[in-house]
DNA sequence: GCGACAG
DNA sequence: ATCTTGTCGC
């Protein structure tokens, strides 16, 4: 019926799904095409954006986007409720296969261990990773080659990545992934921020333009 | 009670 | 996330 109860049911289905993913976590082979998707906002109307990236040619081999009115405010720890519904809608659009999708969001480093990441690889059956710009659970622990353990619950959930240049990000799995699997592919992008997020960025509000 | 709070 | 141009810094 209100508000507190709706928050509060979506927050005890993300305990569920923590435990439940974890019997689905599978060693991540070569990343050759990478999909990352992000959203855009505009007046009462959102862009989930998806791309296909080549990492050995390092360009984008296909994009799609899929417009939608917002369907849930956004509230901190449910941003699946606001952006997954879009993205997911937006990489069933893609022709392309790929690897591994990066979500704009967290995957594991997340207040109740599911963030969006989690949710949009149960959801697509499919390996994810979330990598945020900021944290939002847990603290970043002792940095060691530029990545730091990211501890939850008096467990190691991810990685704090400090690229050569530029502000670090948080690395964290979604679905499919197992946390000893994160650091290759961190290094699939030499440290850096990776760039199809980017791209999918880019094309998510480019298309509101 | 107060502060913090992915995008 | 979004509102916003030039400007300070690596
Ligand atoms: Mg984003």
């Amino acid at each position: 019926m209100c508000a507190r109860e709706v928050l509060r049911f979506f927050e005890e289905l993300q305990s569920w799904v923590s435990d439940a993913v974890r019997g689905y976590d599978a060693p991540l082979g070569h990343v050759r095409r990478v999909c990352a998707v992000d959203a855009a906002y505009g007046d009462d109307v959102m862009a989930g954006a998806a791309v296909v990236w080549s990492v050995g040619e390092r360009r984008v081999l296909e994009g799609r986007t899929y417009l939608c009115e917002p369907p849930f405010p956004y509230v901190p720890g449910l941003l699946f409720l606001r952006e997954a519904p879009a993205l997911f809608a937006a990489v069933e659009l893609l022709s392309s296969s790929w690897d591994v999708l990066l979500v704009d969001a967290h995957g594991r480093a997340h207040p109740r261990e599911a963030g969006m990441a989690t949710f949009l690889g149960a959801a697509l059956r499919k390996p994810t990773v979330g990598i945020a710009k900021k944290l939002l659970a847990g603290v970043a622990g002792e940095f060691t080659d530029s990545m730091a353990p990211i501890i939850l619950n008096n467990k190691t959930v991810g990685y704090a990545v400090k690229p050569r240049s530029g502000k670090s990000y948080y690395i964290s799995p979604g679905y499919g992934v197992r946390l000893e699997d994160v650091p290759a592919l961190v290094a699939v992008f030499n440290y850096e921020y990776p760039e199809p997020l980017r791209e999918a960025d880019k094309l998510a509000r480019s298309t509101l333009t």
